[in-house]
DNA sequence: GCGGATCAG
DNA sequence: ATGGCTGATCCGC
């Protein structure tokens, strides 16, 4: 951004953080920093003109290679919503418009408008510090919900000019709209142009847009022109190289501050002087580094669209939750947030119908340093209870501690293993009112009513959903099979859209979306998304079944469809842990709890208070011995590659 | 598997 | 005085 006093933001920025704690916290990240950076350094002085000559043409066979598969024949388009969130805000609240804003509080801002921007306002900055820059500044405060129905319109649109986008965040998403641009006869520039009216013409906000032969450089000319713009790399092998050429390296996805502070001490300061100095970039930085820096300077990027997950599949590798508060030091005090914590998490987890079997307590110190405490549970649990235990212990084992922020995630889920072409897992719905709105009632079929009762109550007249009594010792569930062939393609024409019908639950879903839904008259389920592979798992281990309490009843209609049959299952509450367990899980249930009991007995370790080894050592550095030779087994590093292999598969 | 760390949005 | 939250990944151990 133009007209920005960057000197006047360093200076107010200074002065408000220098004698903060988070401020120290940073100096000491940088001086850590600065260490791995000198070693890297000293490494460099070490490597002679024969070993540099030896990487050089290792280097360069590689790029012969990569040269050679080099693909140019797919028009990708990325989508970034400008100051998105604040742009919602302001389509609610035109007023704001033409004053500096940002969505957020006090303590931080998600983002702001360009307006706010010309004072140096940005996302991730506190806001008393962004009020010290402009202090006229608005505040908004953050709507989530609001934003999320924005970005469906947005995606509504996205569908339209590539039926299989990858969205990524609420903003943002990956189109590879060539079988649109070979239909239309348009090209990459004014297949973005008609997107970028369509989307300000429907939802009143503006988008920019990048196009380019793959996702990293659509993603890398989405920013170039923002906002509401667009910018072009050409299709075409010279194109792409004078674009990447003069781009920052700073500008590369995955390469964030670190990185680029590590490769300016080595004078790279572009994607050109990445590839000049890939000499030394292989001797010093792991395999996946190199290959990534490589990629980078070459302009190569992905051109296929993410893998949809299978049913079963979680979808995700982790779910967390925390919380910043005011210091808390005493041990009943930090135990109340954990609760708290644990609850919201569960929560979250039974909505997506997820079991994990690691559990991480991260602890923020005053002094914003950070501690992670991971423990691995014989078992898979999802209950608030279960996950807090091992979360009590490993807090206990940090005492006395005084903390900002309390944080538990869980993960290693459970996932069915699902076998292509094997026949559809069962799952449960609940009976009764949520699988049938009021207003959904009247469309099913007497009969398909009659019997969907039937099999949901059945037996069990004890228990009327919903009333009465609230803590019954045994269920009776609908057990309802849906459809289809896991892992297989359902045909298009099995479609059938607009069919009105409520979103029963989540887990392993027929598009891997996580939502299971059912029509009114009870006779199809199916998904959403425009990926239906087939029949949906649901359940986990335990074959805990969907509750009201998990996952809201939604209007939502079908993408396809599939057979529903049902049959009746029966369940009994564990009266240790509250859970649900069929009679065939009742053994695995019990051996759980005995594990769980004798974990318990195991006598806590005897561990220091003061934070663990503070430095890491080691990253950064290559230990070089086999002439470069990237094998997997290779354990040489840096920590550059954490991001760079999450960045490959992405972008 | 654990813990520290980087990155994104 | 006041510095978020969620998710992913990597490496050395
Ligand atoms: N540290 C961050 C960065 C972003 N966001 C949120 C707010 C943004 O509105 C949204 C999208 O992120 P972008 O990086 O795309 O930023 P904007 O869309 O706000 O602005 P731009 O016009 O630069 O894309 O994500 C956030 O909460 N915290
Ligand atoms: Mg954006």
């Amino acid at each position: 951004m133009g007209g920005v006093d960057k000197e006047r933001v360093k200076r107010v920025v200074f002065e408000m953080s220098k004698n903060s704690a988070h401020f120290k916290n940073e100096q000491r990240k940088q001086a850590k920093v600065e260490e791995r950076i000198g070693r890297l350094k000293v490494q460099a002085q070490k490597l002679t003109p024969q070993e540099l000559a030896a990487q050089l043409r290792l280097m360069d066979q590689r790029i012969a290679d990569l040269e050679a598969s080099r693909d140019l024949s797919r028009t990708w388009l990325h989508v970034d919503m400008d100051a998105f969130f604040a742009s919602v805000e302001e389509r609610d609240r035109p007023e704001l418009k033409s004053q500096p804003m940002a969505v957020g509080g006090k303590s931080m801002i998600s983002t702001a408008n360009y307006e706010a921007r010309k004072y140096g306002v940005r996302s991730a900055m506190p806001g008393f510090i962004a009020l010290r820059l402009c202090p006229n500044l608005v505040f908004v405060k953050t709507d989530f919900n609001k934003y999320k129905q924005a970005s469906e319109e947005t995606r509504a649109i996205f569908k339209c000019f590539d039926p299989d986008f990858d969205a990524g965040s609420l903003d943002e998403a990956y189109l590879d709209v060539t079988e649109y641009s070979n239909k239309s006869g348009l090209s990459g520039a004014q297949v973005a142009a008609i997107l970028r009216d369509r989307v300000r013409e429907v939802t009143q906000l503006t988008c920019s847009v990048g196009v380019a032969p793959n996702r990293f450089l659509a993603k890398v000319a989405s920013d170039m022109n923002k906002p509401n713009g667009q910018y072009v790399v050409e299709s075409e092998r010279h194109a792409v190289k004078t674009f990447v050429d003069a781009l920052p390296i700073r500008k590369v996805p995955g390469i964030g501050k670190v990185t680029e502070q590590t490769l300016h001490a080595f004078s790279i300061h572009t994607c050109h002087d990445l590839m000049e100095n890939r000499a030394l970039i292989s001797a010093l930085f792991s395999p996946s580094s190199c290959s990534f820096f490589l990629d980078t300077a070459l302009g190569l990027g992905s051109n296929k669209h993410w893998e949809v997950p299978g049913p079963g599949e979680a979808g995700r590798k982790g779910i967390s939750c925390e919380r910043t508060f005011k210091a808390l030091s005493t041990q009943a005090d930090l135990e109340h947030k954990a609760r708290e914590l644990a609850a919201h998490l569960a929560a979250d987890m039974a909505k997506e119908g997820l079991k994990g079997k690691t559990v991480t307590l991260k602890l923020k110190t005053t002094a914003f340093e950070v501690r992670t405490r991971a423990t691995t549970l014989p078992c898979f649990v999802s209950s608030a209870n279960e996950i807090l235990k091992p979360v009590l212990k490993a807090l206990a084992a940090e005492m006395p501690i005084e903390v900002r922020l309390m944080g538990i995630r869980v993960s290693s889920f459970y996932e069915e293993r699902v076998t292509r072409g094997q026949c559809a897992i069962t799952t449960f719905v609940k009976p009764g009112k949520q699988c049938l709105s009021q207003r959904d009632a009247s469309q099913a079929t007497p009969e398909k009513q009659e019997e969907f009762e039937d099999g949901c109550q059945g037996d069990a007249k004890d228990q009327t959903v919903g009333q009465a009594d609230s803590n019954p010792s045994v269920q009776t569930f609908k057990r309802a099979r849906l459809g289809g062939e896991v892992g297989s393609v359902n045909p298009v024409e099995c479609a059938r859209d607009s069919i009105p019908c409520q979103q029963v639950a989540h887990a392993g879903s027929h598009d891997g979306s996580g939502a299971v839904l059912i029509d009114a008259d009870l006779t199809h389920s199916g998904c959403q998304g425009q990926k239906d592979r087939g029949g949906c798992a649901l359940g986990t281990p335990q074959n805990r079944p969907w509750s009201p309490a998990a996952g809201a009843v939604q209007e939502c209609s079908l993408q396809s469809s599939l057979p529903v049959s049902f049959s009746s299952c029966t369940q009994t509450k564990c009266s240790r842990c509250g859970a649900w367990v069929s009679a065939a899980e009742q053994q695995e249930h019990e051996d759980y709890h005995l594990a769980l009991d004798l974990q318990a007995e195991t006598p806590v370790a005897v561990r220091p208070t003061a934070p663990q080894r503070l430095a890491p050592g080691g990253r950064w550095s290559k230990k070089r011995k086999s002439g470069g030779r990237c094998s997997k087994s290779r354990r040489s590093s840096e920590s550059i590659s954490t991001t760079l292999d999450a960045f490959l598969q992405k972008r």
